[in-house]
DNA sequence: ACTTATTTTTAGATTAGTCTAAAAATAAGT
DNA sequence: ACTTATTTTTAGACTAATCTAAAAATAAGT
């Protein structure tokens, strides 16, 4: 596989779910930044391998080695992005574009020693889970801020978005993975929300709520 | 630069005296396992890029910005190495081709990090010296086994021939970096010599000979 | 249902790196 | 010095991935 394949496999596993739902040409163009002229041109590619389940003008989804070819991408990808956190003083919101490089070192040695490295972390500095050597994970039960309820405590276990601005956001004010909230108020105005959590309060828009994953509840 | 680019450089830079001597197409071509005529393109698109100095039919050197870029391509090979081999317990014949890959990912602060990780190595698994940021190592004065004396000690600080088969053997007999020698015997009819090293005596071949580096003396 | 708009595919061209085969330059042999 | 051999370069073609522009299929609007 080139390393242009795999990108496209990791996008089209991403943009159903996990891979298995049928998406347009069109969404995999622009996941991939591309035209939709390439798109349908590395669509055939990949059909012509048996990785993607293809019927002209009715969408893409991934075959099941299409889709364990893709938990082996995102399998190194996250645990790089691990390294990166807890080895080489990376933060959540720098190691994106270098484990988009990493990720496409082939060896299963380094992949599986690195594994073992880092004493098998199940989840990534984003609280996203990473597949074993067979494609497993556990899915943790969560969901988003927006929908908490009022008095109830709950814990940060993930984020949705991972841009850098919005990592950055949430390092100015002290919210990570762990970090237990409590929902005090929900403006019905805009449902922003009023959160308490490490002894302060915080008003985030809706925006942000509907980014930070938090555990069914604790 | 592209990965190819920077294969070149790499290769140009070995095989001249860090790459200040002219080589000629057909021996990069060869170095490239490529035809001469590729050579040729890559060392005209290079001469654009001022990395090399070219002129035709006279073979090509690196210009100092290209010397920079090749030093730097081997000051992450060479961290990468040491890394897979005290971190992921790679051994020395099995980190080349992994660390050929790990070499062209773009990122300053991760070879930084990696290199403060590690400890500022100075050198690698194989002896070979680490340029540092600017591109400066010492390299340490050896010679070839072949060409040392008898009853003197000797230090083994490096490897010429890093091929698999080379590395293995050295395995199996116990020959590692720091290794301390005796040369008890030159046999005048094959250049082999007879060691004596950690209380046993072996007789190496003139070929095995010519591979192994040692320290100046003891 | 029929026209219009959107999406998807095809056709043809482009770039990076490679190749083969032929031409040009240099090196070697007597 | 002149022929032969080798090396190097040029010319033209191929593959992977991309693009633009045009054609074909599907979806939407009244």
């Amino acid at each position: 596989m080139t390393l242009t394949e795999e990108n496209y496999i990791k996008g089209i596993y991403h943009l159903g779910k996990q891979g298995k739902e049928s998406v347009s040409t069109n969404a995999v163009a622009k996941a991939m930044k591309t035209k939709a002229s390439s798109a349908t041109d590395m669509i055939k590619k990949l059909s012509d391998k048996q990785l993607v389940n293809y019927v002209k003008y009715q969408g893409v989804s991934l075959t099941t080695q299409g889709q364990l070819a893709a938990k082996n991408i995102i399998r190194k990808h996250r645990l790089w992005e691990v390294f990166l956190v807890e080895k080489l003083n990376f933060t959540w919101d720098e190691v994106h574009d270098v484990a988009e490089q990493l990720e496409h070192i082939k060896s299963e040695k380094l992949i599986n020693e690195l594994d073992a490295f880092l004493n098998f972390p199940k989840y990534d500095p984003h609280g996203d889970p990473i597949p074993d050597k067979n494609g497993n994970f556990n899915s943790i039960d969560k969901i988003i801020l927006a929908n908490a309820e009022l008095k109830k405590i709950y814990k940060c276990v993930g984020v949705k978005d991972t841009s850098s601005d919005f990592l950055r956001y949430l390092d100015t004010n002290k919210i990570a993975l762990g970090t237990l909230f409590e929902v005090i108020h929900k403006e019905p105005f805009d449902n922003s929300l009023k959160l308490m959590y490490n002894n302060t309060e915080l008003v985030v828009s809706q925006h942000v709520a509907k980014n930070i994953f938090v555990s069914i509840e604790l």
